[in-house]
This record gives structure tokens, sequence and C-alpha cells, in this order.
RNA sequence: GGAGAGAUGGCCGAGCGGCUGAAGGCGACGGUUUGCUAAACCGUUGUACGGGGUAAACCCGUACCGAGGGUUCGAAUCCCUCUCUCUCCGCCA
């Protein structure tokens, strides 16, 4: 969420950041809004201050047995002119913060300007695509040829976008959870969390799901919504929370499924593993102070790639454009993995800095010590990485000719030892 | 699911409808004392919003004692609703 302070005082800066995303500029608007409440505000905090006077004096007068009406008539109809201030300004303010939900944040300066994908950056390349002297199949194909992979079976219990993993390809996958969490637990410093992945409207105001997406979520008839990623849970740790500066900054990792209603994506990726209702992820969240954020973007960048880096699969990271950034996202890098079948790199990870958007809306603060005033802390999130997908590379990539499956020498140990996955 | 108890500041804990932003204790911070440590003593110690101040310091006002409503000139204190926590019973991975 915006701070209203920060419009007030950069009203053109605002509406720069918001036409660079391609959207109506507000600031006026919204500052007429606040203006307005303001006014209410503050007269309504005069009388009060008043009555507060006027009931003293009458505490005062009545306990010496004396007659206090005159005083009691005055305090009622102050008393009535107050409700109306507030009860008018108390719509204002919900106006107000309504309209402010619904604004996503605005793009770092150095990012790239652009209407859609076509207009993200590379920034680098890493790893080459392997080559191969027979046809490459797609991991599906590959999976179903396991006979470890059952798309019908799935749909059986589930509908579309779910799958069912069987023997090698279900501990492939559990391999793949544990020697990423295990890395970034490890090497890389980061806290393991196990959280819910049901939560409540309020966590998913906090990250920026809601108000506005929640058609790309599930919810439970008792109201819980499923969470689409663990940077909900992770980052609302912190809501509500005055941190000290020095404990700064908290990385936490954790291993969830996430769940998608995919509502957007009809007839996307239909095939395969690559969007699914339901799937695993690794994720990475940072707390920071305002002064590292950029640096811990960078950093938690670094800790991501370095998966796909053990694994030995070729990747690229490109710089999203103003116009393909995520609703709360300041900045964002994506990973995007080679997959040998569609010739085509494919996103498996995206890294994001929040800045201060998220701490607004959750109240995350943090303060140096020994001072008073406290500042909303900087939150960023990245996939370290969708488990899924990277299983779907691995396949992909490591493939031979028979449709059996090298396992990547980092996985061996998670893998029992096992060499080869054949049927 | 049934029955009961509770929710107060960083923590513990008191609180008659007005003098309580909140006693007392602990902790933390600053200081005095001290060869060092310990101890003792003194002081400070919530957040947000609005206004003032170029800004930091600071000053004024308002709100907040789980949340939201209500009664009252006045509510942490009375009433209603909700949420959460704890205990016991049942069920259960």
């Amino acid at each position: 969420m915006h701070d209203i302070k920060f419009i007030r005082e950069n009203p053109e800066a605002f509406d720069a950041g918001l036409k660079r995303r391609g959207l109506e500029v507000r600031s006026a608007e919204l500052l007429a809004i606040d203006a307005e409440r303001r006014r209410l505000m503050s007269e309504a905090q005069e009388i009060q201050a008043r009555r507060n006077k006027a009931a003293k004096e009458i505490g005062a007068i009545k306990s010496k047995g004396g007659d206090a009406s005159a005083i009691m008539a005055q305090v009622a109809a102050d008393k009535e002119e107050e409700e109306l201030k507030d009860a008018a300004a108390k719509i204002l303010n919900l106006d107000l913060e309504n309209a402010l939900l619904e604004i996503p944040n605005l793009p770092a300066s150095d990012v790239p300007d652009g209407k859609d994908e076509t207009k993200n950056k590379l920034l680098r390349t890493s790893g080459e695509p392997p080559s191969f002297d027979f046809k490459p199949k797609a991991h599906d194909e590959l999976g179903v040829g396991l006979g470890l992979m059952d798309f019908d079976a799935a749909a059986k219990l589930s509908g579309a976008r779910f799958v069912v993993l069987k023997g090698a390809l279900a501990r492939l996958e559990r391999a793949l959870g544990a020697f990423m969490l295990n890395l970034h637990t490890g090497t890389n410093g980061y806290l393991e969390v196990n959280p819910p992945v049901l939560v409540k409207d309020t966590a998913l105001y906090g990250t920026g799901q809601l108000p506005k997406f929640g058609d790309d979520l599930f919810r439970t008839e008792q109201g819980h919504w499923m969470i689409p990623t663990a940077e909900v849970p992770l980052t609302n740790l912190v809501s509500g929370e005055i941190l000290d500066d020095a404990k700064l900054p908290i990385r936490m990792t954790a291993l969830t499924n996430c769940f998608r209603s995919e509502a957007g994506a009809a007839g996307k990726d239909t095939r395969g593993m690559i969007r699914q209702h339901q799937f695993q992820k690794v994720e990475l969240v940072s707390i920071t102070t305002p002064e590292q954020s950029e640096e811990e973007h960078n950093r938690m960048l670094n800790c991501a790639e370095e998966v796909l880096k053990r694994l030995g699969l070729a990747y690229r990271v490109i710089t999203l454009c103003t116009g393909d950034m995520g609703f709360s996202a300041r900045k964002t890098y994506d990973i995007e993995v080679w997959l040998p079948a569609q010739n085509a790199y494919r996103e498996i990870s995206s890294c994001s800095n929040c800045g201060e958007f998220q701490a607004l809306r959750m109240k995350a603060r943090c303060r140096k010590a020994g001072e008073k005033t406290t500042r909303p802390v900087h939150t960023l999130n990245g996939s370290g990485l969708a488990v899924g997908r990277t299983l779907v590379a691995v396949l992909e990539n490591y493939q031979q000719a028979d449709g059996s499956i090298v396992v990547p020498e980092a996985l061996k140990h998670y893998m029992g030892g096992l060499e080869v996955i054949k049927p």
C-alpha cells in the first residue's frame, strides 16, 4: 500500500510511477479525499478536546453538589456535531484506504519501461543447453513412459491440472525439495519455517493478493484461503511487528504446497506439469531495513541461481519490465530454465523486491536501537525454486535416448544412490 | 462437538465509572557509586494519527487496556456481538 504522506509530498513522482505501469494518474483524486478527511478529523478532534475538558468540569461541579446543566447542554450540542464529522471522516478514511489498496507498487527507477514481456531485459545466461543426438521428449511423455507420472489417475481424483507421481519420480520431487532446503538453510543462511497453507484474508491483504486477485485463489467453505505461495505466510510472520534494525535481515525459507486456481490461464500450458493447481515450491523471504533491500535482492537471486548451477541446468536471468511486474513488486528478476522439448527458457523462479509496499499493508516496521521513529521494513520474496518445474527441467535435460533419466550428481545422495531412473 | 475460565504496556500483574496512558514488580536503557564484576541508588522507558516546527530534537491535541458496537456529561472499569487463548470431557492424524 502506498503511504498517503508520500503522495502528499511527491504527487508528480507518484503519478509518474503509475504512468510507467501503464495506469491512469491518481494523485489529484487521492489528495482531494485526503485533504477533506484531514479537515474533518482535526475539526472533530478540536470538539473532542473541548468535550473532554467539559466532562471533567462536570465531574468537579457534581462532586461538590453543584448544578452542571448549562455545561451539559453545550456538551450535548458538541457531541452531535462531532459525531457527524467523525462519521464523515470515517467514510473518507475507508474510501482512501480502499483506493490505496488497489494501486500497485511503483516500479524502481532502474526497471525497464515496457508494456509487456517483450520489453523484459536479459541480464545474463548461465550454462549451455544440452545437445541431443535424438529428438528430446517432453517431460510428460518421459514421465508417462516411465510409468511413474499419471495424469489420468489425477484427473479421476481431482480433474484437470493435477498429477500423480509415483516411485522414483515421487522420490525425485522429494529429493529436489530436500536438496533446495538444505542448500538454503545451510550455506545460504535461511531459517527453515513450516507455515500453515491455509490463511485468513488479512494475510492476503498484507502481501497484496487481496483485494484484487481473489479469483486466482482457492477458498475453503470456512473462509480460509489456500496459499498461492509461501510468500504469504512467511512475509506475514512480521506483520504488526516493530523489529530491531540489528536483527535484520531476517531470512526465511519454506517448502510448501501452493494452490492456484489459474483462472486467467485457460488453455495455457494444458499439457504436463508446467501449470498445475497444486505444486510444491521452496520459497525464500527476506525482511530488511530500507538500506539493505537492494543488496539483499541480488543476494536472493544468487541463492536461487545456485540451485540451478548445482543441478547443472542452463538458465537465464531477466529483469521484468514495468508492464510485466506483479502487483506488489518494485523490481523483479525472473530466472528461466532451459527446457529442451519446448526449445525455450521457461520461468522457474521470480525474485521480487517489494520495498515498503507490503510492509505498509501489514504494518511491519523496524527501528534503530535508541531511536524513536519507526520505519516500514522492506520485504523480498523469491522462489528457490518451484519444485515441480525443476522436476520437469531435470527430466527433460537429463533424458537419454531410451527414455531413462540420469540422476544429477547433486541429487544422487537424496535418491539413495540411484543413478538412472528407468522403467 | 459439550462445559467452564480468561484477554491490560517488552514481560508479569493491579485496577471503586471521573484524579489511570494506566499502580507495583521484572526487564531494557542512561547516570551515580565501584579497582573489575556483582550489588545499591536516581532517572528514563508504548504506538498511531492530526496540528505546530525547514528538518531532527521537541511541543500541543486525539485515539488505543483482544476487535467492533452501545449506555453515559464522562468507560480499561457497565451492556451486546465477534475473535482468540487456556482448562476439563468427547472425538481424532
